[in-house]
DNA sequence: AGCACGCCGACT
DNA sequence: GTCGGCGTGCTC
């Protein structure tokens, strides 16, 4: 039999099938989805099957596939077949998309070692008894020496393919001798002999609860390591390796079991509608659109339950930012350990072994972030995918996939209902629910009847600061007293981390950029130094203008450190939280953070954006949001709809339980559209009105987008063929096809590269996909002369 | 991507 | 002559 294999070589050339033959021995492990190594040239790279044939096209002689990696094939016919299409769709090879699919640690390793080839050579200083890695070979005198070894025969190259995927095993005690024997061993120990009576004892007494493990052991009875290896040794007990599952919930286990919760009518209304789908096998997509608080996580936990009792499986989609402790709790409260959950919090190895329960089958519902939607669950029943609105569903880097077109996909082949679930519906999913591609469902009540909470605009223009800075206002910082009064609590939003945005030095003028992007750079405090947002370049503080050494440089904009300090100020006594990119980087601080403000161990919880979604604090009754403008004057064509959603959603967070909430918003631009509707939390009209503006500027959803991005090191060069890519789409689209720019991209340089863009907007284009694969077959070319060509179907950002 | 092959100038 | 620099083309 030959395989068809997709080798791990990104690149345009290779971008294809290569055939293999089977070798007997190997027939039966090899399947469509399997991992395996083959020889490439004269290396050996890892590829996956993607067919199976009798017959070969191949004129040449084919080689002999080398070896399966695994024993259950990693990828489903399904994703494979998935991976072909998402090929065609996205500008990435297949390789990196079938990569994508897979936990990093399926990533092979490659080495290439120098061994000694004959019994001379083997005892050669040289060699230390080791083989040389090549790649880690520096030194000019070793390298003349190598060539020396493998021309004179007395080395060989070999190149090993790593598997750097590893189970984590654990230690196993199991009793090596009959029962009646420990009796009399234990008569026979010293006196003195604590521990190992101690452990002679237990196995008198719980014999069954055999074989042990040996954390067990050791916290259990307070043994060391030593204790048991010698107790191995004597042969009492035997040792083996058993594979385990990392725990990446430990700590979640005992959660009280979950309260049972009645729908209301137009929850029940949505579910049975949903339910409806699932049980007849219905691959239709809902778009369910209910204002914050009006409990669409209830409408997600019955529906996946009504799948579990149709005996498909669910697969759930959240942002990132909403994969809280406070969600993985709910969830794994209603399904327990049917449930696995995957995001960026977890060690890689804990999502290998999450991924693997998928694989094998032991789990029945995926509660995951955008990556989620590859896992390789089958028999699915029911996918959703809540905040459907968010951008981060896109993935910005290669394969730049979006996980709601994957999710579409997948709902056909299962034949399965897809759920797409938002307080403010992206516009693209709103319009297709108003052609009734999507049926729309509507949730307009908050659930437990309470009201939305009241939202009050501050003119930041005419309006008196609290304190020195120009941050606060009076208005805000009385409602936070009165809150703090009642003991209740408070959320602040400000979107931007740091202390301080740029440096200004007031003599001359001067701004303190990055060296390598064209950004300022921003201060902070705790880390003493000031950062680049980009590239992550950082330097010591000055303490005079650079460019003209006068002491007078101010430190303006602000930031959620500088804001927490102002506060501590304003409040003294209050105890404030702050939560951003920089506070939650290690591992499970998210969760600290949130239980803590939970217990009320804090009255304010400071952050950006991370804190708008998703939280729910029955004690927060005001919300604040510092200054509502940060994305409202980006060049994005979606800055309005952005800025709408981050302000609804954040005035979701107040008054969630029977306490009434407020919401208060400082703006510099209280009569903006965007603004206005989010005071009325009015998702309707803003949709109305937004639509018009995209009609107006032939925008999405009335046209399709593809943008193209060209970065190089030499403005020039960048700007060169951005404008080749141009005039070489102008000669081949049809004139209804709107192509804009090529312009600087708003940040123009980033890690020392210029980029450049061009956005299409068509209506019908039929030879797009054609042509732009052919742009990025001229990339390959373009790469020699340092350029590299981006392009992005639909993309969520441009700039 | 790697790796070999082949062509050309430089040098023990 | 031979070593090594880089351009070109191939990998089942």
């Amino acid at each position: 039999m030959i395989a068809q294999v997709i080798v791990d070589v990104a690149t345009k050339q290779t971008d294809r099938i290569f055939e293999y033959h089977i070798p007997a021995e190997l027939e039966k492990d090899v399947k469509i989805g399997s991992r395996v190594i083959v020889p490439f040239g004269r290396r050996k790279v890892q590829g996956f099957v993607v067919g199976i044939e009798a017959k070969s096209q191949f004129t040449g002689k084919l080689k002999d596939l080398l070896v399966t990696v695994d024993e259950m094939p990693p990828l489903t016919p399904e994703l494979i077949k998935l991976s072909e299409n998402l090929a065609q769709n996205i500008f990435s090879y297949r390789i990196t998309i079938l990569q994508a699919m897979l936990p990093w640690v399926m990533r092979a390793g490659y080495r290439k070692l120098l061994v000694p080839a004959n019994k001379k050579a083997k005892k050669m200083p040289f060699f230390q008894g080791d083989p040389i890695d090549l790649a880690k070979m520096t030194d000019l005198k070793q390298i003349k020496k190598v060539h020396q070894l493998l021309k004179n025969d007395d080395a060989k190259i070999e190149y090993v393919v790593e598997n750097r995927a590893k189970e984590k095993k654990e230690n196993q005690y199991e009793l090596a001798l009959d029962s009646a024997e420990y009796t009399k061993i234990y008569n026979t120990l010293r006196q003195n002999a604590v521990k190992q009576k101690q452990l002679m004892m237990d196995i008198i007494e719980n014999k069954d609860d055999y074989p042990k493990s040996q954390s067990d052991l050791i916290k259990g009875l307070g043994l060391s390591a030593a204790n048991l290896n010698s107790a191995v040794k004597k042969g009492w007990l035997k040792r083996k390796a058993v594979e385990v599952y990392r725990n990446p919930l430990a700590g979640f286990e005992d959660e009280k079991k979950p309260v049972p919760v009645t729908l209301n009518d137009e929850q029940q209304a949505a579910l049975d509608q949903i339910n409806s789908a699932i049980d007849q096998r219905n691959a239709e997509t809902f778009l369910l659109e209910g204002i914050t608080g009006s409990g669409k996580t209830e409408v997600y936990l019955h529906a996946i339950g009504q799948a579990l009792a149709q005996g498909r499986n669910a697969l759930m989609l959240v942002p990132e930012i909403s994969l809280t402790p406070q969600m993985v709790k709910q969830v794994k409260a209603r399904f327990g350990d049917k449930v696995a959950v995957l995001h960026s919090a977890l060690s890689e190895g804990e999502k290998y072994d999450e991924w693997r329960r998928i694989r094998r089958g032991e789990i029945q519902v995926v509660v995951g972030a955008r990556s989620a939607v590859f896992v390789p669950l089958d028999n699915i029943g029911l996918i959703i995918i809540d905040e459907e609105h968010e951008s981060s569903y896109k993935q910005e880097t290669n394969p730049r996939y979006n996980a709601k077109n994957v999710a579409l996909w997948r709902s056909k082949y299962h034949h399965c209902p897809l759920v797409l679930g938002s307080a403010t519906p992206s516009l693209g999913s709103r319009a297709r629910a108003q052609k009734d591609v999507y049926h729309l469902l509507r949730l307009t009540k908050r659930a437990n009847h309470k009201k939305l909470p009241k939202v009050n605009l501050i003119d930041l223009k005419h309006v008196q600061f609290a304190g020195g800075q120009f941050d606060l206002s009076v208005e805000l910082v009385d409602a936070i007293k009165k809150r703090l009064e009642k003991k209740e609590q408070v959320i602040l939003m400000l979107n931007r981390r740091g202390f301080a945005n740029f440096m200004l030095c007031r003599e001359c003028g001067f701004v303190l950029k990055c060296p390598n992007c064209d950004v300022s750079l921003n201060l902070h405090k705790d880390t003493n130094s000031m950062q680049c947002h980009y590239c992550g370049h950082t330097e010591p503080i000055p303490t005079r203008c650079p460019n003209c050494q006068s002491s007078k440089i101010r430190f303006l904009g602000t930031g959620t450190q500088k804001v927490q300090e102002e506060l501590e100020e304003l409040l003294p006594g209050a105890r404030i939280l702050r939560m951003d990119v920089d506070t939650t980087r290690r591992k499970g601080s998210y969760k600290r953070i949130l239980d803590s403000f939970g217990n009320h161990e804090a009255d304010i919880l400071l952050g950006t954006q991370m804190i708008a979604k998703g939280l729910d604090f029955p004690n927060v009754t005001l919300v604040g949001v510092i200054n509502a403008d940060t994305g409202l004057w980006l060049s994005d064509y979606n800055a309005s709809e952005k800025t709408f959603e981050l302000l609804t959603q954040v005035a979701g967070r107040a008054g969630r339980a029977d306490k009434e909430g407020e919401v208060l918003i400082q703006t510099y631009n209280p009569e903006h559209y965007a603004i206005q509707l989010a005071q009325t939390q009015d998702y309707e009209r803003f949709y109305g009105y937004e639509m018009h503006m995209r009609h107006a500027g032939n925008y999405p959803p009335y046209f399709y987008t593809v943008l193209i991005s060209v970065a190089a090191k030499k403005e020039q060069n960048a700007a060169r063929e951005a404008f080749k890519i141009k005039r070489y789409l102008l000669q081949h689209l049809n004139n209804q096809a709107i192509i804009l720019g090529p312009s600087p991209s708003a940040i123009s340089r980033v890690k020392n590269q210029y980029y450049y863009q061009i956005l299409v907007k068509y209506k019908k284009e039929p030879n797009l996909n054609k042509l732009l694969h052919h742009v990025q077959d001229s990339a390959q070319e373009a790469k020699k002369y340092g350029l590299s060509i981006f392009i992005d179907n639909e993309p969520e950002r441009v700039m």
